[in-house]
Order: structure tokens, then C-alpha cells, then sequence
RNA sequence: GGAUGCUUAGCUCAGUUGGCAGAGCAGCUGACUCUUAAUCAGCGGGUCGUGGGUUCGAGCCCCACAGCAUCCA
């Protein structure tokens, strides 16, 4: 009895959206019995809409494919506008031109449906080029209405979970993905032009290495064991430079089980880079070059963002060591403070400092809370504190800070880059102290694969997803990602 | 994990002090052979996120839950 008072209710509860497509299924039946094909087959294009504006010329004959996003109906004439992922098109159909029986075919067509024309091209007497209808095929009928033409589509949440709709809905959000994959060509061009060599590293590891973050779990069922999603490629990618390659890079997705933010996304995209020989000065320029070219070629532009987060990225770019920043802000003597006193002026910033913090933590969370954030940049922060990054090789200069860089543009880490240490007893130390006494927790092939010998080397890594927020002007991180991650809906 | 806000037709949004659930687009019927947010005439469409409560009466007030957003951890 329940159960089916419960069926009832759901019925009820879709019976609308159930009617739109009741109707269209009926339409979609009329035009299969006038001889229409609902789900056609392969349509031979002149181009697409873009390519047909581009030789656009009074009379020529196309073929031209798309969605029908609108439709103005005049007795026996009909306008209605083809998009295609390059825009949209005008197309004119006449009783005279196409017949009776395509003609009524036609105006049984929906919002939405995909259909194949071929016409001729002339200008309406409101100069807007149009292609004259002389026949017609149905390619792909839409069995769901499309959301509102003028406003779009709004919510959020919808967007984000049909991407696709967001994308017919909205162009700018079509043509936002197209600068992503075409910056992700680029600097894989970038790359193989200057002779580094893209590889691929395991994403399923028995331990997650590289960085400190936490795994997501999986299970291999052949083997009966426990492995975990990468949270870095970067083990893997000194195993090679141990190994003779001098130049690699790997660009592909990292996953780390955190939350949900505007600036987080559990699998995100990462690009890392790593050359032999070289040192954290040689990722400096490298990113530099490649970063600038990606602005100029892909938006044509170094200039991003208006007002308060406006950055320009013309180089070069600025460098100032981590120890410089804190003076200006926490004041000239902070480093000769006491640990107390440290707490103390950090209060005074308006800092809540956790009281198992050392020196070294309150120096970072003035550094997190009151410098990172005011600094548009793009600017290279050098010489951080040895505790910080347990990577890298300490400089030359000064054993408490490692050669490393930390470039902030807008406000935001982009890009950590290394002098990578390559010192494999330094390194089992650096290890150890991390792993806090759990063998398991250290990479011993990582390991053997220094004592055979890693050359010095530069490195560091990209947060392709947080660069392309700040050059495509993305609010949220979700805005860049094609599909991403939500709580699944529950029914 | 915490705080705040949002959730009303397929889509975009109104909804007054708690008193019959609204508009535009989309849809349906009809007219119209250069329209373009076509126009004109008419029609249909709602478990107001879900579940409880207060009340004579709840889209509106209270509680819980869900999803989303922003900020914080």
C-alpha cells in the first residue's frame, strides 16, 4: 500500500517533465511515419559554421549540420537559427523551395533537434547571411526542451552536473574550454620544442608519495592489496632522471582526498617538470617563457583580471626572498623575537596562532595570512625556511633555507619550483623524520634509486587548474573543470 | 567540520502583514512566404527541495534533513 502510494508520488513528481518529452516522442513519431530517419547517420559537411561565414558569398550551395536553438514560424516560411559548437547560422525554409510534405515535416521539428541542410546562401533584407533551404534531414531528434534561450542558464548547481546544457546554454563557457585544452597544447608544444620528453608515471601507487596530502584508498583485486590514487608524480619522476632521461615532464591529474572548495577539486591537473643538471634558477625562467607564451598565443594577452586582482604578467618577473617579506610585515627585528613574542606581534597582525605552534609555523602563518594573500604579483618567492620543504637542497649560502621558489600570482600559490635534492642519506633523513617512525610510510625503491645516483637537478610543479583560473578569469576552480566534482545527488 | 544565505512551472524569476500560486521564455491550437527575444488570438502546465511542527488557514513562521553557494577551520 505504501509502496505504491510512494510510486504515485514519484510518478507524479516527473509527470511534467515527462510531458514535454511525451510530446516530442509524438513528434518524433509523425516525422518517422512522413519518412524521417529520428536518429540519423552520417552527414557530409562543407564545414562548420564558422568555416561556411568565412566563404560566405551569395548563391553558393553548402551543407551545414546542427542544433535548432530557435524557430520563427510565418505560415509558409520558416527562420530558424543552426548552432554548432562555432556559432550559429540562419537558415530560411520555404514551402515553394522544399515541398509541401518537408515543409510540414519541418515545422514538426523541436528546439533542439540536430538536422543536416543543404541550401543556398543570400543576405535577408536585414543583411544577416542566411542559407535558403532546398532539403533537409532530421540527424539527432532532442527528446528534452532545451533551457531558456535569452537568460541561459543560471543555476550553479545544474551547470556543473550537465555540463552539457551549460555549454549550449552559454557559449563563453564552450569557448572557456577550448582556451583550456588549446593552453595544455601549448605548453606541451612548449615543451617538446625545448626537448623535454612527456612521460607517463603510475596514477595507482602501493604508497602515495611526493607530497603531504592525503590518498584516496582503492583495491587491486588480483593481487589482493591495498594501493592508493597518486597525490604526485614526483618519485616516479626522479626514478628517471636516475635513470638518463635529463628532461621530462608529465601533465596529467593528481587526487587528494580534501574537501570541496572554490580553489579545491579532488582531482586536479598537474604539470610537472624536471631537468638534469639544472637548478631551481632554470624552472624560474622556464616557467616564465612558458607561461608568457601561453598568454600571448592563447589569449593574446599578459594583462588579466581587472581592479584589485589585476595582474600583469610581462616579464621579468619579480624575485624577493621569503625571509625580506616577513621583515616588511612583521617588522625588521621578528627574527631575532622570541618564540613568545613572536605569538605576541603576530596577535597584534590579528593572527590566531595555535599554541603548539614554533617559530617557524607562526613565521608561516604570518606569511600565509597577511603576504600571500596581498600579493598580485607575478612574483618568486625565494630562500624559504629548510622545516617548510623538505625536498629541495639547502643553499649554498645558508643551511636553514632551502633553493627553492614559490611563484604567487594573484594572491595564490601557482607553482613551487626546487633545487631538487638528490643526496639519498639526506634524504632517508628528511624521510624518516617525516614518516615519524612507520617503515611503511617510506619509498625504498625511491630511495635505492638515489644511492644508484640522481644528477642535480631543477624542478616543479604547476597548478594548470589555478593558472587558468586567474587567464580565464574563473571565480571557482569548478568553472575550469569540465565535469566537477559534487556530492552525488541523492533521489 | 562550523557560520551565513539560497531552493517556487522544462528554463529565468516575482510572490506584499500568514488568507484562491504569478510573469516572461519554452509547450499546445489557430493566423501569417524576409523573420530574428518575430508578431497577433486562444489554451494547458505547480507535492512552492524533502519530512515534521505551530495555526481556523503556511510558498511565507518554527525544527530536522538534502543539495548548492560564500566565508571560516
Amino acid at each position: 500500500m505504501l509502496a505504491v502510494t510512494l510510486r504515485g508520488a514519484l510518478m507524479e513528481s516527473v509527470s511534467h517533465l515527462d510531458e514535454f518529452k511525451k510530446q516530442r516522442m509524438e513528434n518524433m513519431k509523425r516525422l518517422e511515419t512522413l519518412g524521417y530517419e529520428a536518429f540519423g547517420r552520417a552527414f557530409e559537411r562543407t564545414g562548420c559554421i564558422l568555416d561556411i561565414r568565412k566563404v560566405f558569398e551569395d548563391g553558393k550551395r553548402v551543407r551545414m549540420a546542427g542544433r535548432m536553438v530557435s524557430k520563427r514560424e510565418m505560415g509558409k516560411s520558416i527562420f530558424a537559427h543552426l548552432q554548432d559548437h562555432t556559432g550559429k547560422f540562419q537558415i530560411y525554409v520555404r514551402k515553394n523551395d522544399v515541398g509541401e510534405d518537408a515543409f510540414s515535416a519541418f515545422q514538426v521539428l523541436d528546439l533542439g533537434d540536430h538536422i543536416g541542410i543543404e541550401g543556398e546562401l543570400f543576405t535577408t533584407k536585414m543583411g544577416e547571411p542566411t542559407a535558403k533551404v532546398t532539403t533537409w534531414q532530421l540527424l539527432g531528434k532532442s527528446l528534452l526542451p532545451l533551457p531558456e534561450k535569452w537568460h541561459g542558464l543560471h543555476d550553479v548547481d545544474i551547470r556543473y552536473r550537465k555540463r552539457y546544457l551549460d555549454m549550449i546554454a552559454n557559449p563563453e563557457v564552450a569557448e572557456l574550454f577550448r582556451q583550456r585544452a588549446h593552453s595544455i597544447r601549448m605548453m606541451r608544444d612548449f615543451l617538446f620544442s625545448r626537448g623535454y620528453l612527456e612521460v607517463e608515471t603510475p596514477m595507482i601507487q602501493s604508497m602515495a608519495g611526493g607530497a603531504a596530502a592525503n590518498p584516496f584508498k582503492t583495491h587491486f583485486d588480483a593481487l589482493g592489496v591495498d594501493m592508493f590514487l597518486r597525490i604526485a608524480p614526483e618519485l616516479y619522476l626522479k626514478r628517471l632522471l636516475a635513470g638518463g632521461f635529463d628532461k621530462v615532464f608529465e601533465l596529467n591529474r593528481n587526487f587528494r582526498n580534501e574537501g570541496l572548495s572554490r580553489f579545491h577539486n579532488p582531482e586536479f591537473t598537474m604539470l610537472e617538470i624536471y631537468e638534469a643538471y639544472g637548478d631551481m634558477r632554470t624552472m624560474m625562467q622556464l616557467i616564465q617563457d612558458m607561461i608568457v607564451s601561453v598568454g600571448r598565443e592563447v589569449f593574446g594577452k599578459l594583462q588579466f583580471g581587472e581592479g584589485e586582482s589585476a595582474v600583469d604578467l610581462t616579464p621579468p618577473w619579480k624575485e624577493v626572498p621569503y625571509r625580506e617579506l616577513i621583515s616588511e610585515t612583521a617588522g625588521h627585528d621578528w627574527f631575532d623575537l622570541s618564540e613568545d613574542s613572536m605569538r605576541d606581534r603576530a596577535e597584534s597582525l590579528g593572527i590566531q596562532v595555535a599554541p603548539d605552534c614554533n617559530a617557524v609555523e607562526i613565521t608561516h602563518e604570518v606569511f600565509e595570512k597577511r603576504i600571500e594573500k596581498n600579493i598580485r604579483g607575478p612574483v618568486f618567492v625565494t630562500r624559504m625556511p629548510v622545516d617548510l620543504v623538505p625536498l629541495a637542497k639547502a643553499c649554498e649560502d645558508d643551511p636553514s633555507v632551502v633553493d627553492v621558489f614559490e611563484l604567487i600570482i594573484a594572491g595564490r600559490e601557482i607553482a613551487p619550483g626546487y633545487s631538487e635534492l638528490n643526496d639519498p642519506i639526506e634524504q632517508r633523513r628528511r624521510l624518516e623524520k617525516q614518516a615519524a617512525g612507520d617503515p611503511a610510510l617510506i619509498d625504498e625503491d625511491f630511495l635505492t634509486a638515489l644511492e644508484h645516483g640522481m644528477p642535480p637537478a631543477g624542478g616543479m610543479g604547476i597548478g594548470i587548474d589555478r593558472l587558468l583560473m586567474i587567464m580565464a578569469g574563473a571565480e571557482a576552480i569548478r568553472d575550469v573543470i569540465l565535469f566537477p566534482q559534487l556530492k552525488p545527488k541523492k533521489v
